[in-house]
DNA sequence: GATGAGCGT
């Protein structure tokens, strides 16, 4: 468990929480759960056309930077493309100037929507936990 | 032969 995958998981559990709820030590926390923000290599890429294959799509990326992964969502049974995907790349600065070059433009006739890519969870689902009012009771989110 | 916001077989 690093750091931020830390971080990014108490993000997740946190985000279903009234913030007026919450102590102001964490009131910084909004800026992570904004897509455009959040600072990773890896780019959500939506909006594609139900023909981009993963080949494409790193074709149309690979002029940024090293592209580490590209996935596309498929589904399970019929095998069509759920018209989004993933690009990670090595290094997170290209990914950002692939963001802000790529999104909103066109890849096949259709709008790419970019965004920061959440972190896959490998476990069950997601505990909220429970705050209290005390001080000792909030920062337990923290452990 | 379909569909159009989203966060992955």
């Amino acid at each position: 468990m690093t750091m931020r995958n830390g971080i990014e998981l108490l993000v997740r559990r946190v985000s279903a929480i009234p913030q007026h709820s919450i102590s102001s030590s964490i009131h910084f926390l909004p800026q992570f759960c904004t897509s455009s923000a959040s600072p990773s290599s890896k780019l959500f890429i939506g909006g594609l056309s139900w023909s981009v294959d993963e080949q494409s799509l790193k074709d149309a990326f690979s002029s940024f930077g090293e592209v580490a992964e590209v996935r596309i969502a498929y589904d399970k049974g019929s095998g069509r493309s759920r018209g989004f995907g993933f690009v990670d790349f090595a290094e997170e600065g290209d990914a950002l100037s692939a963001k802000d070059a790529m999104d909103g433009k066109g890849l096949l006739g259709r709008p790419l929507r970019i965004s920061f890519a959440l972190e896959r969870v490998r476990g069950g689902p997601v505990v909220v936990p429970r705050l209290g009012k005390s001080k000792r009771d909030r920062e337990r989110i923290f452990k």
